[in-house]
DNA sequence: GAATAATGTGCAAACGATTTCGCTTTAATT
DNA sequence: AATTAAAGCGAAATCGTTTGCACATTATTC
């Protein structure tokens, strides 16, 4: 049964083919009459529009790509990208674009997948939801001229790349400071590979507060995490040196989950002996035990802004590339103590 | 700079455009020495197929759909839809297919991007990853005669409906036994609401333990969540009338990290008090404190099989609607305790 | 050497919309 | 009443592919 076309329409309803269109985009040039003819005959008919074959010639396919950070595994794992992707869902819902999202698993794939999206035409922009070193998606898009924009701080010319990003030295500056105003002065600091942007920035600010507040920055304190680093090894490592810091900035609420059990494994307690404070305040935040305190970074809002960046310059490409900064703030729960008070 | 179209390289390189097309399909029909030039001619002026102007003559998009339950919100805060995604994500890359995700957050809505994804020809497929009653969705899908499968017990005629699912009764059993054998007589019951399929039948296989085995099925042990009836009330009105069961059936990790956390603000001990078998395996189960015992459903399995499901009877359209159920198993960890030993 | 069969290409018509231009018809202006 | 302006609609080109058919060339067979 072969779908019912804008043609069949036009020949129902005693009018050209063209005439139909405009009826469909609403021209201001048809008149109301023979509008609700058209409509009626669609109606009945059931006429639905075919997009493949408006984007063909409007050149706009109405939906944006989504990147993917590495492996799908980890970015499907960790609620960071999840809550991205509900904040763009939403924005896009509300201006009628439809999401695609690359499905590759290896940086290879996924490259190849945004190489398909865009050469291909199948999508008006893209974002790109992470910020790392020695990527090619970036440069890719850029060379490309497509719009996009990616949800962190890019590396390279940043008045080329538009970006929505929290000001992740401040904030990282400001969790450790919240420890230093409880008194802690040991404080290590654990996060991802130093490659993604948003690990980099943030040890800044760890670094930065321990600097201004004249404290030592011990580097056996500074730990990134990796397959061969699992957190396990970290915890020994500093065990073993016999010298555990009292207060850890971790650099998102996975990992820091993950530090509590492996303290709590060597039977020492959060907040009594450690003291923990996370970033990104995920739902894991909220029901750990104890309940983490946790930098919130607003990531619904990081998704739904880079969509709103994205669809602004979609639909005028002469814009300037802003880039956005979302601000942070601190959500204290039950995982830090003060040792000001003994 | 307009883009490279198959007509500019069949120019440039002295042959028609179906020529150029048919390299592009690697037609045994052009000689290889036709082939090598027009494809050295490719390269050099940098031509890549319009996915477009393809998919409006073949009428085959490569790309599924995928239907989010409910709320993206509730979707995307639960690791089980993620999860489901990543399965899904990984077939489809393999098979080259793309993903398009609905937007919508609203019933309504989600139904409306539906209804666009299949009468725009944006998708050769679906993939529903839910089951409920009252639900538009799966009688629209059936009636419009496109592919597709969903992730759960279709509700309505099952040989009409392709389906990926476990079997639930039987899992929910399972549990439920796993606590009997453990000595416990007093076992309460909690899910999401009964309009999910996979409420039903858990609940089913919950029933069915406790009757096979001679137990007392309280109907107050039996509670469903709800905005109105949040975990917290549960555990409130199971401690008013002070009778809290010895052990939980709990359908999913979050609702049963959530029962944790209630029955640790009353100062009830898991497992010494309470014993707590839980659903799904997600990382929340892990990461619990202490860690959950949960039914491992293999959700990754669930939507690589889902998508599966749908490529094959999108290349063959004739195929019978076959469902497939994915085994589960017990992962054990310390959530529960015997009473037996005491 | 003529007839037949492969083999390799090209022509032109789709696919289902949008859009430029121009032609009627009607209304407004003088 | 004649002229001009505006409104309403249609014809046809276009978007970038694919594909059925026809045609030409070369190889094979008798």
């Amino acid at each position: 049964m072969m779908a019912v076309t804008i043609k069949d329409v036009a020949k129902q309803a005693n009018v050209a083919p063209s005439t139909v269109s405009r009826v469909l985009s609403d021209s201001p040039r048809i008149s109301e009459k023979t509008k609700k003819k058209v409509r009626k005959v669609m109606e009945e008919m059931g006429y639905y529009i075919n997009h493949n074959a408006r984007v063909l010639v409007q050149k706009s396919t109405q939906t944006i790509g989504i990147v993917m950070k590495n492996s799908t595994s980890a970015s499907l794992h960790d609620p960071f990208f999840p809550e991205v992707l509900r904040g763009i869902s939403a924005l896009c819902h509300q201006q009628s674009f439809n999401i695609s999202i690359t499905t590759g698993e290896s940086e290879e794939a996924i490259f190849n997948d945004v190489v398909k999206m865009v050469q291909g035409k199948r999508v008006d922009g893209l974002i790109v939801s992470y910020s790392k070193k020695d990527d090619k998606v970036v440069p890719f898009l850029v060379k490309s001229g497509i719009p996009f924009v990616v949800v962190g701080k890019p590396i390279g010319k940043a008045n080329e790349i538009m970006s929505v990003d929290n000001d992740n030295v401040q904030a990282a500056k400001e969790a450790t400071e919240y420890l230093i105003r409880l008194g802690h002065t040991k404080i290590g600091f654990i996060s991802e590979q130093p490659k993604y942007e948003v690990s980099a920035a943030r040890l800044q600010g760890y670094t930065d507060a321990m600097r201004m507040n004249n404290l030592d920055i011990d580097a056996d304190f500074i730990k990134h995490l990796d397959k061969s680093e699992p957190m396990k090894r970290v915890v020994d490592e500093l065990l073993d040196g016999s010298k555990l810091p009292t207060g850890f900035v971790v650099t998102d609420d996975i990992a820091a989950l993950n530090l509590l059990l492996c303290l709590r494994e060597k039977n020492i307690k959060v907040p009594e002996e450690v003291s923990i404070i996370s970033f990104n305040n995920t739902i894991i935040a909220k029901l750990a035990t104890p309940p983490l305190t946790s930098i919130d970074t607003q990531i619904y809002q990081l998704g739904y802004e880079s969509a709103k960046c994205l669809i602004e310059e979609i639909k005028n490409p002469l814009m300037f590339k802003k880039s956005v900064i979302i601000p942070t703030f601190i959500e204290e729960r039950g995982s830090c103590q003060s040792l000001l008070d003994k």
